[in-house]
RNA sequence: GGCGGGUUGCCCGAGCGGCCAAUGGGAGGGGACUGUAAAUCCCCCGGCUCUGCCUUCGAAGGUUCAAAUCCUUCACCCGCCA
């Protein structure tokens, strides 16, 4: 099975220019690009789904270049968004620029000998263009036609309305296409469905500027099974950056995710083979509360994104909080480490505690005092997996498991931790 | 530049002088049932020193015993005209 009956197999292949021409390029290495707009410090499990995509393609034997978008970030795509955005500044995108061309880098691979991957940032050449340069050299073959044809510009006009930055995107993305084409024979760009307007809007550019081809591939925006979006939670998005989304958080999103959604997930992530996903598939099927196929997934993700260390450790905890037993029957060093991946606060002495209330919000399980009663009413509120129930309740130095550790959940699965330390 | 319409809680969207912390829906949260799943049912959903008080309805002023609701100015958005 080649690589684009692979990428169908997965659910990744949402459209594509001509398919047998792509499929016959890809008889041999090509050059390909994704591009990653720093619109936030982080990227966010939803851009992972491409840019393992990327990966996928690396590991065929071709030649991956991650674009990060420090020109076009400034600028801000009208794609899929129905209102301007407001701009960012140039210090804020540069500095996410930095911070997201270390992230990509962890997912290619830059030693291998024949096709090692590139990263680069379309500040580069979008710079040192002048007004006058890129509105004689670039926009004389942009018709304006078929820019407001595009999906993402017509449906501003008729909506929230468009600023002429964001319309003038498209060219700056065709922009990167072609210098990529020219600089390092890149062919083939890769992007999320709703970047369709813009691969193909950088194939005429080239076409126009240089008589060159290329090719467009692009993967479909993942769903969930129950139609909302995929990779946000209450808190919001599941973010790569360990410090934005604790990769303990980051372990529980994949355990909890749907049932109906865990195979087509393993698909798309996972670079298990075929025989491995469907096998775990079966498992799946004949008994579902086991939980098979989302530990694996938790697990291929978690080692891929933060280390098979971190995986081990967050697994470990993720057990022993979660495990059948009794808290109080674990030994105190599984107990610790098991805390040290939650959200925690510390308590200097164990004499004056802070009422029930006050404690359920000092650790940050709920998010105010008035949030505090009303689940503790509802009878939401555990201390050290016990339901307590009564807000007057107050918590004891006999609470703390081994004299350091409580362990405050709110509902099933939201737990955080309190420590008594002398120190501080 | 002119005229008209709009800006309400996380989102959509009612309210058009007191009965409004503000109808309804969605999202979200809790409980029950399960499997840290889904579906279903019940409940909750601004804050606090919580039978009361405080802060919210684009911003700032004003009228009034009383304003999300009326007036003035400003900002932003949408539409029509120039």
């Amino acid at each position: 099975m080649n690589l684009l009956e692979d990428l169908r197999w997965r659910g990744l292949v949402a459209q594509s220019t001509d398919e047998k021409a792509l499929a016959q390029a890809l008889g041999k290495p090509v050059t390909l690009y994704v591009g990653f707009d720093p619109t936030a410090p982080s990227l966010h499990v939803g851009n992972l789904v491409v840019l393992l995509v990327l990966r996928r393609f690396q590991l065929a034997g071709h030649n991956p270049i991650a674009l990060v978008g420090g020109a076009t970030g400034l600028v801000g795509d009208p794609s899929g968004k129905n209102e301007e955005r407001t701009l960012n500044s140039e210090e804020i995108v540069g500095q996410w620029v930095s911070r997201i061309h270390e992230q990509v880098s962890k997912f290619l691979d830059f030693s291998s000998k024949n096709n090692a991957a590139k990263v680069v940032n379309n500040l580069d050449w979008t710079q040192p263009l002048s007004a006058i340069e890129f509105l004689r050299d670039i926009g004389k073959h942009f018709s304006v036609n078929q820019m407001l044809a595009k999906d993402s510009v017509s449906s501003r006009l008729e909506g929230g309305g468009i600023s002429y930055t964001e319309f003038s995107y498209q060219v700056l993305q065709s922009l990167d296409f072609l210098e990529l084409f020219k600089r390092h024979a890149c062919t083939l760009q890769l992007g999320g469905s709703d970047q369709w307007g813009n691969i193909v809007a950088g194939l005429d550019l080239i076409r126009r500027v240089e008589g060159g081809s290329g090719h467009a591939l692009t993967v479909p925006l993942l769903a969930k099974s129950d139609g909302t979006k995929f990779g946000k939670t209450a808190g919001g998005s599941v973010w790569l950056d360990p410090a934005m989304t604790s990769p303990y958080a980051f372990f529980q999103y994949w355990i909890n995710t749907e049932d109906r959604d865990v195979i087509n997930f393993l698909k798309v992530f996972s670079f298990k083979t075929h025989q491995e996903i469907e096998a775990l598939e079966s498992s799946h099927n004949q008994n579902p509360g086991l939980r098979e196929a989302h530990r694996a997934l938790a697990r291929e993700l978690t080692s891929l994104v933060h280390s098979q260390d971190i995986c081990d450790r967050v697994e470990a905890a993720s057990k022993a909080l979660f495990g059948q037993g009794e808290l109080s029957e674990l030994d105190e060093s599984t107990l610790e480490s098991a805390l040290a991946e939650l959200p925690r606060t510390t308590l200097t002495s164990l004499t004056q505690i802070p009422s029930w209330v006050d404690l359920l919000c000092a650790a940050g399980v709920v998010e105010s005092k008035s949030a505090a009663r009303r689940i503790i009413k509802e009878g939401g509120a555990y201390l050290n997996n016990v339901k307590i129930q009564g807000e007057e309740f107050a918590p004891g130095a006999s609470d703390f498991l081994f004299g350091r550790f409580a362990v405050l959940r709110k509902g099933k699965r939201d737990l955080a931790a309190v420590e008594y330390s002398k120190k501080g």
